[in-house]
DNA sequence: GCGTGTCGGTGACATTGTCACCAAGGCGAA
DNA sequence: TTCGCCTTGGTGACAATGTCACCGACACGC
C-alpha cells in the first residue's frame, strides 16, 4: 500500500533478548509482527512486576513518551518469544501519523488498549486479594488451554508478589482440586472453579 | 487561531461534581481550562485508589478508549475544584487530530504523561512500602508548600490503603518529628526528612 | 445545652511479605 | 557413574499491612 512502509525491513530478534531498559535512549517506534514482548518494572529492592504484553499487530508504546516528550522510559522490555519487529524511525512515524488515518487508528487503539491494561493492573494490585490475582493470572497465561508453563517465581512477578506467597496459594488451590502443580508448570484441573475465584462478585 | 475552536464554549462545573462513572457512555473529548479533575478506581469491596489528576491545559484521556474503541471506561472522575472545561465532540476531535499538528502534539503529550503517571502508580502500589508511599503522597499533595489539606481517609484513597494504616503511619511520622497532625490537615514539619523517606535509594 | 455525623486513635486478628533454610530435581564435568 | 552447582519450590518464623470493631473527640446545626 504505502511505498515508504515497504522500505522498512522487518527485524528478527531471538527469545530472551532485552529490547529496552529503564533510561535507554529510544531507537524508534516498534510494531510487533510476530511473537510477544513482555514489559515489566523492577524496583531498587529487586521486586518486579509485569506491566503488560505487546502482541502481533500491536504497537509497543514504551518508546512513545520518549519520542513525544524526550522523556526516558522506566520499564524493561524482553522478547518473551522469538520476535519479528518493524522499527519505524521518528520522522517516518510523524509522517504516517499525519498522512495515514489507518496508521493513526492503530496507534490510538494501541493507546486505548494499554490504558485499559494498566488500569486493570492497578485495580488488581491495589484492590484485589492474592487468591483473585493468582487465579486471574493462571487463566490469562493459559490462554484458554489447561496448562501454564511458568515457575512460581515467574507467577510471582506476574502478579507483583513473592514466590513464597505464590507457592502457598498454589498449594491451597491444589488442596481444593483446582490445579495440579509440577516442577515448572501448573495444570488447570478445574478452570471453572478458578474463574469463580477470579471474579468473586459474579 | 482556529475558527472551529472558537465555536466551542467553555463549560463551568462546580467542585464535587461527578464528571463520569464506570460504564458511562462518553460525551466527548474533554480539555481542562481551569481546576483539576481527580480520576479514581473503586472496587466491588469498596476500596478505592486515585489514579491521577488532570490539570489545566491537559486533556482528560478517560474518554479516549470510548471514542476510539467504543469501549466503556472503568474509572470515576470528580471535579476536585471548580472547573472550566471545553468539550470537543467526537467529529471535531477527529478533524483536529487530522488537521492541527499542534492539537495532535498536545494529545500525544497527554498520553505520554498519563502513561508515566500510571506506571509510577503501579510501581508505587506494587513495589513500595506504606512509609514510602505516604511520604511521597504528602509531598505531592503539598505541592511545595508545608501543609496538606486532607483527612486520613482521603490520604488512604490517595495511596490505595486503609484509613487505619494511614493513621498509624502518620502517628509514626509525628513521633519522629516529620509532621504535625491536626484534624483535617497535616503540617510538614521536616520536608527534607520526608523526601529522604520517599526515595530510600538516594 | 443536645443530637448527629465526620474524623481519627487503637486493639485484635487476618492476610500478605520477607527471610532463612532445606530438600528435590536438572545438568554438566571429571 | 559420582560429584558439584544451580534452579525450583516447600515451609517455619516473623514483620508489615489490611480488616474490623469500637470509642472518644470534634464540628455543626438545632
Amino acid at each position: 500500500m504505502s511505498q515508504a512502509a515497504a522500505a522498512i525491513q522487518p527485524v528478527a530478534i531471538p527469545r530472551g533478548t532485552v529490547l529496552f531498559r529503564p533510561d535507554d535512549a529510544c531507537a524508534g517506534f516498534v510494531v510487533v509482527s510476530a511473537g510477544t514482548i513482555k514489559v515489566s518494572l523492577t524496583a531498587e529492592n529487586g521486586r518486579e512486576i509485569v506491566l503488560y504484553r505487546v502482541r502481533p499487530g500491536e504497537i509497543c508504546l514504551q518508546t512513545f513518551g520518549c519520542l513525544v516528550n524526550h522523556g526516558a522510559y522506566s520499564a524493561e522490555g524482553i522478547a518473551e518469544t522469538d520476535l519479528v519487529l518493524e522499527i519505524i524511525p521518528a520522522g517516518e512515524f510523524q509522517r504516517r501519523v499525519t498522512a495515514e488515518p489507518e496508521f493513526r487508528q492503530r496507534l490510538f487503539s494501541a493507546v486505548a488498549a494499554r490504558f485499559a491494561d494498566l488500569e486493570r493492573l492497578v485495580e488488581d494490585v491495589a484492590l484485589s486479594s492474592i487468591e483473585e490475582r493468582l487465579a486471574r493470572a493462571l487463566l490469562r497465561l493459559a490462554e484458554g488451554g489447561a496448562m501454564v508453563d511458568a515457575t512460581h517465581e515467574a507467577l510471582a512477578t506476574e502478579i507483583g508478589s513473592a514466590r513464597a506467597v505464590v507457592s502457598r496459594q498454589l498449594g491451597a488451590f491444589a488442596r481444593d482440586g483446582l490445579v495440579a502443580v509440577e516442577r515448572g508448570h501448573i495444570a488447570l484441573v478445574d478452570p471453572e472453579g478458578l474463574k469463580h475465584l477470579a471474579h468473586p462478585a459474579e
